[in-house]
DNA sequence: CCTTAACTTCACAAATTTGTGAATGTAGCG
DNA sequence: CGCTACATTCACAAATTTGTGAAGTTAAGG
């Protein structure tokens, strides 16, 4: 016999609310853009009792193929919304969400709003500063550089409140 | 002939610099997770000198059908980022870029992150408030919780800083 | 070393999304 | 009252995306 998939404690906490919850969160994330497969992923993890699960796991509790996991998770990863980690002796490979992490990286629209703000500046300057459509470009602009600076703030202020509320994580 | 089809003003401003801003723009946008069509109508009316624009300008500027046209406008104006007008005589219909309104529209990722905060408190009860994926899902809930209000702060603080850099809009 | 357990990559079939042309609807104007 | 100018809707073809099975790769353990 296969020593028990679940491994570590008894994993069983209700399977179908388990996925009930997964697929309902999971299609939120879907439509307000990421892929299916790393958005279930991500959802089992959270899920998940410890936080991490193997590739075996996640294939299995999703019904999902070993390539589907594999893909799924580079994204993931690739976002910093996951970290992956080696198990010392087996070659298993232990997906984990750090409950920290991700906020950052969920926030790390930073990257998009980074390449907005160039692809503005480099609008204002082919179409004139001093045109009507350049001032409105650099009005944008301006929005993102203030919406840019406001999330680092408003991200140290989570630290502060979640630690307050939480405790150290 | 056509009364010219750019009708009001000389609208010839450089248009390969036009469209070469718009085209890089919506890449961007598309790249974020808008559709394309969208994106690049979207860009077309940030980059026009009155921020407005007609459904045959759209078409003849962006190289599309009146269909895709029509499409486009409608997934914009739902997501609140243009407004229609009619203009007064004719049948012909206008859409508008709101400096103001649109960054609201960005910034009302409101309407997701409710949904989202739907799901996880789902997932909290039953899952159960007490076990450790219970309280990881409370957290996060509590983040969205937490930037739910910080946004709105900050696009109050917005109002303020515009006013006072670029005076009315 | 050789075997085996795990993850990854690749080529392809299936499903979904996207944009078009044609048909349809509707309001202004003679 | 009918014609014309727009806009919208619909069905379909094309393109893209998605997930799978199979083959390939690497490391642990005998």
């Amino acid at each position: 016999m296969t020593e028990t998939t679940a491994g570590s404690g008894k994993a069983e906490r209700d399977p179908e609310a388990v996925s009930k919850f997964v697929e309902s969160f999971a299609a939120q994330l879907v439509e307000a853009g990421m892929q299916r497969m790393p958005a279930r992923v991500f959802g089992a993890l959270l899920a998940s009792d410890t936080g991490t699960l193997t590739s075996a796991e996640l294939g299995e509790q999703l019904q999902i193929s070993p390539a589907a996991v594999s893909g799924a998770v580079r994204y993931l990863a690739q976002q910093h919304m996951v970290s992956r980690e080696r198990e010392p002796g087996s070659r298993r490979e232990r997906y984990r969400v750090h409950s920290n992490q991700w906020y950052e990286a969920l926030t790390n629209r930073e990257a998009v709003l980074k390449r907005w703000e160039y692809a503005l500046r480099e609008g204002v300057e082919s179409l004139g500063r001093e045109t009507p459509a350049g001032r409105r470009l650099s009005e944008t602009l301006a929005f993102f550089e203030f919406v840019d600076g406001e999330i680092a703030q408003m991200m140290e202020r989570w630290r502060v409140y979640r630690e307050q509320h939480f405790g150290e994580g």
